[in-house]
Parts: structure tokens; sequence; C-alpha cells
DNA sequence: TTCTTCATGTAATTAGTTACATGATTGA
DNA sequence: TCAATCATGTAACTAATTACATGAAGAA
């Protein structure tokens, strides 16, 4: 009954373990490449994928090689087997949806407690973090143009979440500067402002269509616009 | 030097504060209202909101009211004056943007050491928590169609919040339906899927465009389409 | 040779979750 | 009067974060 083998392996395991599957790395090395790419969408602190490999290897899904650069001691992992064999059973279990958690927009939730000004900042501040999280994915992601880049060979594979990151960000620029214009007409005691009620309607009327959408049905998609 | 006092304030504080502001609230209604709204942008454990009004008490942020129904005892919280300027305060202050967990993208990044029938099953899954969830938000957001609904007062600030989440809800429909047609069209083997490079030129464009927004410009976004 | 950045970890702390427990209320 | 659901919490546990510490390599 060894500590380790106890321990559940989380999806930040699986997601060092699906790393380990592409060739063995350095503890550095796995840390920065999650922190180049599946950050985004798993973020996690470098401290926490330090410690990671050592569960794996634990439960006898990674061997650590213990090498040394000059007087100190690092990590090489790499993954056996039986770590490949858990990580294709993983990818057949369900995985949980998105979950989002935003306070700038709790903030927004909180607008009428505060002034206008209050609330435009916070809107410019989102927009802005858009910007940036966009330049620094685009900058990634250029090199592949041009025949650069790691694991050219998987990017059939990375076009899925490279899409969706995009979405993403692009989804909060638009909704940033469409905020800002709402904000914008809202006297300045934003307790004053009055509801909108066509587009309250109207977003009912969206959720509404995302919910009746009929399953596996993705031709309706492209004929219906927005 | 109490206890309480040296706990820091996090967001899940102010998020329960911001409550408090428009009413007071014993803590299970409280716990409720947090999950019927800011629960999509800000995820508790119930557990965690039952302890966060205590914090509030000990920093002197809101009154606590012991109270008793038969033999079981029940606290009413409401807020303080400097539990109102502590709000506003925190309202000026720059918040966190976006952060996104997202497994089964994780899974999909890896989807090359599995079958094309595990990435098609994710996707489905991903889909259909989009339309799930699109239904329970249509169902808290339809009452105020017809004037009913509490807070309706709040409704001109809701919508910026409302609409983000319609807006997010349909971009992981949308792009599910789309990455199903991609994966459908990926040979049996999905490590042999040939990459689509004008599709990776594609979304770096999209990526630099978001980018390369000019800060505040907001006439630009309805003017260029998708 | 010194300064900075890269590389490699451990320790202390905490925010948050899961599990547990039980009284009150309502409807069948 | 029984079962189910609503209401009200506490306790135990853990995943993850922040802070700390220091050697190696390259630049100035």
């Amino acid at each position: 009954m060894s500590r380790g083998r106890n321990e559940e392996l989380t999806t930040t395991s699986y997601a060092i373990l699906g790393l380990l599957a592409l060739r063995p790395w350095t503890t550095y090395e796995l840390a920065k490449q999650m922190e180049r790419t599946l950050n985004r969408m798993w973020p996690r602190a470098r401290s926490k994928l330090y410690e990671e490999p050592k569960k794996l290897q634990a439960h006898g899904l990674a061997t650590a090689s213990r090498q040394h650069v000059g007087r100190r001691p690092r990590t090489v992992y790499a993954i056996t087997a039986k770590g490949r064999r858990a990580l294709t059973k993983w990818l057949q279990t369900p995985g949980q949806g998105p979950s989002l958690e935003f306070e700038q927009l709790i903030q927004l939730f909180f607008a009428d407690q505060g002034t206008k000004q209050d609330a435009a900042r916070t809107i410019r501040a989102a927009a802005e973090w858009a910007r940036a999280q966009s330049a620094d994915f685009a900058d990634g992601a250029r090199p592949y143009l041009t025949g650069q880049g790691p694991f050219p060979e998987r990017m059939a594979t990375n076009v899925i979440g490279a899409r969706f990151t995009v979405d993403f960000y692009d989804l909060v620029h638009r909704w940033s500067q469409w905020a800002a214009e709402v904000v914008e007409r809202w006297p300045d005691d934003p307790s004053a402002a009055e509801p909108d009620w066509a587009l309250v309607a109207d977003i009912v009327r969206r959720a509404d269509a995302v919910a009746d959408a009929s399953h596996g049905d993705s031709g309706d998609v492209t004929r219906s616009g927005r």
C-alpha cells in the first residue's frame, strides 16, 4: 500500500502523460511545453508540473532517469507501455465540459454598485486581455506557416484546439466591443440605466436556438446565420 | 490579531458581498442565488458559500443575525456601510480576465493517441454540454420576458453578462459542429490525418486580426464580418 | 567577473472540494 | 405516517498556488 499508488490521477496527470506519449522530456521541458500549449485550456502552476510526473512514475506509467548537468541533478521522464494503455483508456472516458472563471464579468454583474467609468474600464481591460492573448497565440502559431514549429505532423489534431482558442479570443473581443457601446449609452449612474427588453428577448432566443439544435445535425449550423 | 481579519478577501468573497448589497439573505438563499446566477462565471462548491459570509463578518463587511426555524438555527447576513465601501472599491480594481478549463479539449489535443471514434464521441459530448447549458440558461431567463424573475431593475446590468454567456454556449456549439465535420473526414487512424495548412493560415490570420484591433475602436467590429 | 536569465527543484500555505450529518416541510 | 425534498451546516481531505532557494550558462 505505497503512498503514490493510492493517489488518483487527475486531468493534469493525463495532460503530462499525453506529452510523454510524444517523446521523453525533462521536467523543465515538460513544464515549458505545457505552458506553451495546454496552458490555455488547462492552466496550472509550474510547481504542479514538477510534481505530477512523480505520481505517474509511482503508478508505473512513466520511468524517471536521473541525470546530471554539472553538479545539478535533473530528471528525464519517459512513458511506459502501461502508460500508453492508461492514456488511450482515458481518451475513451467522458471528460468534463468547459469551465469558465471570469472575475471581470463578476465585477460587471455588480456594475450598478459602481460608476459608469468603473464598468467601462473593466470592459477595456477584457478587450486588452483578448488582444494580448491573441497576439501571443499568433506568435506561437506563426512558425508553422513556414514549415517550422515542433510536431508539425500533429497539426491535423492541433487545429481543433487552435480554432477553439481563436474563436474564444475573438468572442471576448467582439463581446467587449459590444459591451463598451452599451455602457457608453448608460446614464452616469449605472443603477438608473433602463433595461432593453428587446435585447433580453434576443438573448433568450439565441439560447433556445442552441438548446433546440438537434443532435449531431451539423449542416444546420452553416445554413442559419447568427 | 484575530484570525479572521488576516484572511484576505477573494473574488468569491466579493461575489457574496455583491449579492448582500442587493438585500439580506440567509446562507442557503445566498448559495442558491449564487448557483442560479454567478455560478456560470464563477463556479464554487456550495460548502464554500457557507463559509465566505463568516469571513465577511470577521472583516466587518457584513452582520450576521442568528435566527431559528423550530430547533434549527440559521443565519441571515446583511451588508454594512463598510461593506458597501469595500465593494465599490473592489469594482475599481482591475479584475482577472477569463480563465478556461476544458478537459475535453485536452483529450482532443491528444486525439492522435486514440481512435477516431473517441474523438467523435468527445466532440458530441461537448455539443451536448452546450445544448444542456443553453437550455438551463434559457429556462432561468425566460420569466423576465413576461415581467417575472427577480431583480428586473438590474437587467440593464445583467444583459452584459447574459450575452457573454449565450455567446459562449453558442461558440461551443458551433465549434463542436465544425469539429465533428473535420473529424468525420479523418482516416480511421487519427495520427495519419493530413494537416490542412490553409486552415492553419486562416486561424493565424484571425488571431492577428484580434491582436491588431486598435484599442477602443468599436465601430470596426461591426464593419468587418467574420 | 559580474549580472541576468535559464534551469531545477522543495516547502509552506490555502482555496476549494467531497463527504457527512441532520432538522424541517410538504405531499402522497 | 412515510418518503422525498428543502434547508443548514461541519469536517476531512486535497489539488493547486505562492514563496523560497540555488546551480548553470551566456552576455556584457
